[in-house]
RNA sequence: GGCUCAAUAGCUCAGUCGGUAGAGUAGGGGACUCAUAAGCCCUUGGUCGUCAGUUCAAGUCUGACUUGAGCCA
């Protein structure tokens, strides 16, 4: 993730999302992850755009659009309202929403596709075969099913096409791009994901048709404007032009004369071939630098089983939010799921997790700590600076390693582990008042030990509250409040809320140091303490 | 059919260079009282998917198999 030539930008994106449907849990998975990975830089000071989008071209939309009896664009627009409202309830502050219909971007694929025309990388040729509309892609017969049914979508048969089309030369680029996989060893992660990538390509790669004849949703073709563009290479591009400016003039040039290379590209598995494969032959073509990395995440299954539309066991991400609220969403989806493998929903399993780490071991911490420090300190931080507090205090210790590691753990998108990490400091903060007994310490009159083993856990407890709050920005800010801290871990970054750009660098800013342990300042005044969050019920076992 | 990955406690997962298996959570018990019946301590749980091989020694290395997830335009 290093970015030498641009260290204090980073730009992730998450996929434009394909707008045949409703958003579903793994959008909502990939973009809360993006969202986090984009707090994370930009609590270290880093300028971040987080891009997220919508991808709306092609024969399936136009097709869902006709069944629907609207206009393309009208179904879209209706589709796009969903996935804003879904970001909007989930507290993600994306700083760009890029729509492949928008118009800057048409002139940012011409320019594109003009560049690999040049190169020499397009030609006429003739596809015939089996496709299916809803892959929108060209299939084997002999992976067909029965009755020529498409094998990813059993319910519907693929059409026979002969077509004259355009293709993208992707074939002469195979060695560069196993090149480019030796040379940078994690431009595909995780490692899994690359060994399948070095197969596929290994296997060696066909050119794939780069237009459409007969599908009138989508952008002209420069060359042949009776074809439209391929949706994925119209989408992939979607990626620059989110990077324009807003009012800026829509060249290639513009889009690319900040930003690129974008830092992080995360995706769910599914489209690993198009992110790792072609965009990078493509960009190869047009002679533009490779982004930095690809990180495909995994799939989900629900109470063990597979996810499907024909099993009805889909999972409403917006019923989710609105029945456990987003901040527990956000835990439980990146605390509970190992980042870059499968995971698995289950709403017992999901309660007990948010309830053990936020409630009984944070929550209870901070609500503990803070009510003796009320009854004890008058409500004030402690009468004692982390300077005097020996340098073998066990929460010192601890807390002087744990922002080192929890940054590592974020910048490998390790967030099961730096959660664990921020837990472990809590729960041994929570044991630390046990062993030392601060309620004895009252009675005993010892008023100086009382005051640095307060201080110890009030300060674990903001670290704590500092380092989670990529993940749980609302609970961070009431512990920081609670704490006297007057720090609005929400007022950061993203251009979809109102105001936000103001208070950026006022953030990064007023929490310059929070990564080290010893913030909290001798006598200054603490809030009223208030439980953090609060238990969610276990749902009702139904039994089948 | 080819390939990739996974399989360890009820659940989710660690397990480095091969040296007789760990954590969190859930279940059981205890002492405490500052606290959200939370926290802390102790504790019950495992033939490490199966079978072979290499080795003084295999969760770990090798091969085959089983099951699951995925890729093969």
């Amino acid at each position: 993730m290093n970015h030498p030539a641009n260290k204090q930008s980073f730009t992730v994106t998450t996929p434009l999302y394909y707008v045949n449907d409703v958003p579903h849990i793994g959008h909502a998975y990939t973009t809360m992850a993006a969202d986090t990975i984009a707090r994370w830089q930009r609590l270290q000071h880093r300028d971040v755009l987080l891009i997220t989008g919508t991808d709306e071209h092609g024969q399936k939309i136009e097709r869902t659009a006709i069944a629907a009896g609207v206009d393309p664009q009208v179904h879209c627009d209706r589709i796009v309202e969903r996935f804003d409202s879904l970001w909007s309830k989930l507290n993600i502050k994306y700083d760009r929403f890029s729509r492949t219909t928008a118009a800057n971007h048409q002139s940012v694929v011409k320019d594109f596709f003009q560049r690999v025309w040049e190169s020499g990388d397009i030609y006429q040729g003739t596809q015939q075969g089996w496709y299916c509309v809803a892959c929108e892609e060209f299939k084997e017969e002999r992976d067909l099913l029965a009755d020529n049914h498409c094998p990813l979508h059993p319910s519907k048969q693929v059409e026979w096409r002969d077509e004259s089309n355009y293709f993208f030369r992707l074939s002469k680029y195979q060695q560069q791009l196993e090149a480019l996989y030796a040379e940078r060893p994690d431009f595909i992660l995780p490692n899994s994901r690359r060994n399948e990538v070095l197969k596929f390509v290994a296997q060696g790669l066909q050119d794939f048709s780069i237009s459409r004849v007969n599908v009138d949703w989508g952008i002209p073709l420069p060359a042949d404007p009776q074809q439209t563009i391929y949706v994925w290479f119209d989408a992939l591009l979607g990626y620059m032009t989110a990077l324009l400016e807003p009012g800026e003039e829509p060249t290639l040039d513009n889009a690319l004369a900040q930003r690129w290379p974008i830092n992080l590209h995360l995706i769910g598995k599914d489209i690993l071939r198009f992110h790792a494969v072609y965009w990078p032959a493509m960009l190869m073509s047009a002679g533009l630098p490779i982004p930095d990395r690809v990180f495909a995440h995994g799939y989900f299954t629900k109470d063990g089983k597979k996810i499907s539309k024909s099993e009805g066991n889909a999972i409403d991400p917006i019923e989710l939010v609105d029945r456990y609220g987003a901040e527990s969403l956000r835990y439980y989806f990146l605390k509970g799921i190992e980042f870059g493998q499968d995971g698995d929903f289950n709403e017992t399993r999901f309660v007990e997790i948010v309830n053990a780490d936020l409630a009984n071991n944070l929550g209870n911490l901070v609500n503990r700590t803070l009510n003796m420090a009320k009854k004890y300190c008058q409500g004030q931080v402690p009468n004692c600076n982390a300077a005097d507090i020996s340098a073998d205090n066990p929460l010192k210790v601890l807390g002087q390693k744990l922002g080192t590691q929890v940054s590592l753990a974020y910048d490998n998108l390790a967030f099961k582990e730096a959660c664990e990490a921020i837990i472990t400091l809590a729960h041994s903060s929570n044991k630390y008042i046990d062993d030392l007994a601060p309620w004895a310490l009252f009675k005993q009159e010892k008023h100086a030990e009382l005051a640095e083993v307060l201080y110890a856990a009030l300060e674990s407890a903001r670290l704590a509250a500092y380092l989670l709050a990529p993940i749980v920005p609302k609970i961070s800010t009431d512990i920081y409040r609670q704490l006297g801290l007057a720090i609005d871990f929400d007022l950061v970054g993203g251009n979809n809320l109102v105001g936000s750009d103001v208070n950026v660098s006022n953030l990064s800013a007023s929490c310059q140091h929070h990564l080290e342990w010893g913030i909290l300042k001798a006598n200054d005044l603490l809030g009223e303490p208030r439980p953090i969050f609060a238990k969610l019920e276990l749902p009702l076992v139904v039994s089948d």
